[in-house]
Formats: structure tokens, sequence, C-alpha cells
DNA sequence: TTCTATCGTTAGCGTACACTGACAGATGTG
DNA sequence: CACATCTGTCAGTGTACGCTAACGATAGAA
């Protein structure tokens, strides 16, 4: 996954209502009328995140009709996994150098003293 | 881990700038001075994303003398792991049935050509 | 204390974002 | 065809964000 799309995905993602929208669309196919009646903002706001979550490719549009069914797109959660878990390793050895690098200054001490 | 830290999480890590940062202190632990070494913006703008992370949770600050030594957080990212594992695992779902709902459609129609 | 180094905070400016209202396109119905 | 339904797009407004410059605070050295 190229970094624009994390940049996209996690810009996206920042909007609580998107969230949400996200979270309503994880577990059924809604049409853009019916995730808007799920909240109090104007139905244009709502069409307006659902661009941005289509173009950060977090979700899928299919049309039936005159309606348009959108639903989340899996694929798009995995450039952010991965990228959460690649930090989230680093940081656990960061930590871990860290506690060895103290101890490590504790067996100095201990050994001056005992050479002292 | 609140929805509220979420939010917060999220919004912090929506800026390529912040990301870089937490790159940064995710494998070394590094004073502000030397952080914003790295970067072509002022001291200032750096402090501020500092604080933007910290309060999200998602840095330590460790102070040494007059300087400010930061590193990242690993706790600070587990609760966006379940985050997205979440919302993984229930857009799987539904991709899922949805096929099974076409394959049973399909298997419908069959059946009436049989039966008609 | 005075001086220096390191760093955070505040005020202000320009831009991007979320939202609303009005309008336009596309698809079914009588 | 005319009409209603469902939806996206555009222009405008208020707010939040990222940045800079100036200032203030703290810790160590002379």
């Amino acid at each position: 996954m190229s970094e624009q799309a994390t940049d996209e995905a996690l810009r996206a993602l920042a909007g609580p209502r998107r969230r949400e929208i996200l979270r309503l669309v994880a577990r059924q196919e809604l049409a853009a009328g019916e995730i808007a009646a799920a909240f109090d903002v104007t139905r244009t706001a709502i069409s307006q995140h659902l661009t941005v979550l289509k173009n950060a490719g977090l979700l899928t549009e299919r049309r039936a009709g005159t309606r348009r069914l959108y639903r989340a797109r899996p694929q798009g959660l995995a450039g952010l996994r991965s990228f959460l878990d690649d930090m989230w390793a680093s940081s656990l050895d960061i930590a871990r150098q860290l506690v060895e690098a103290e101890a490590g200054v504790d067996d100095n001490e201990q050994r001056n003293r005992d050479t002292g």
C-alpha cells in the first residue's frame, strides 16, 4: 500500500462521523439515504463523507436502480493494520532496549563499586 | 480504550508530519530539538505536534536536565489496533454474507427453472 | 547572580475541513 | 411524455488546523 493511500485512509478515519458511517456499513449494505437517515445532519454532508470514504478505499459503491448501496471494504483497512503493526513492533523494541540499557547502567555501577 | 481516546489518536495520526515524528521516536528516544532538526519547519511547530501526540497517548515524555526525551508509546496504538480489527472482521462478514446471498438467489433461479 | 541552552506557550495568519441550501443528473412509474 | 424518487455536485459560511514570530520558563555553567 502506498504512503498516500495510508494518508488518505487515516484522514478519512479522523472524522468521528465517517467512522460511524463505516461502522454502519461494516455489518449491512445500506443505501445512501438509509445512511443519512441515521444522522442528524443533511443528506449532502453524508454524501460528501461517502465520497471521501470511497476515495480512501474504505468502502465500495454498488448501484441498484436509483439507489446506491455502500458497504465497508476490508482491503482498505489492511494497509492501516500493517502500518500500526510496524509502529507497534518498533515501539516495543525501543521500550525493551531502554530497559536493558538501564539494567546495563546498574551493572556498570555495581562493577565500579566492586572494582573501586 | 474509550471512544474519545481513539478519536484523539486517529486525529493525531491524520497529520503526515506527526506520523513521521512517531516513526522517528519509535526506534530511538530523542530530544525535542533533535526531532525538530529532522524537519524543515520551526521548532515551535514540532513542539505543538509533540503536545498533540502526547495528549493522544501516542508517546511518552521524560525530562533529563533541560532536555525532554520522547519515545513512542505502544499502548497508545493498541486501542487503534482493536478498533481496526473489529471493523475488519465485520466487513469480512458482510462480504461473505453478500456472496452467499447471491449464491442463494442463483439457487432459487435454478430451482424455479427446475420446477417451472 | 548572570549567561547560555533547551524547550513550551501565546497571538496571529492562511488554508483546509464540515456543514447547509439550491441545483442538476439518473432511474423507475403513470 | 410528465412526474416522483434517489442521489451527487456546487457555492457559500463558520470553525478547526498547521504554521511562524515573539515571549516566557526552567536547568545548568561561569
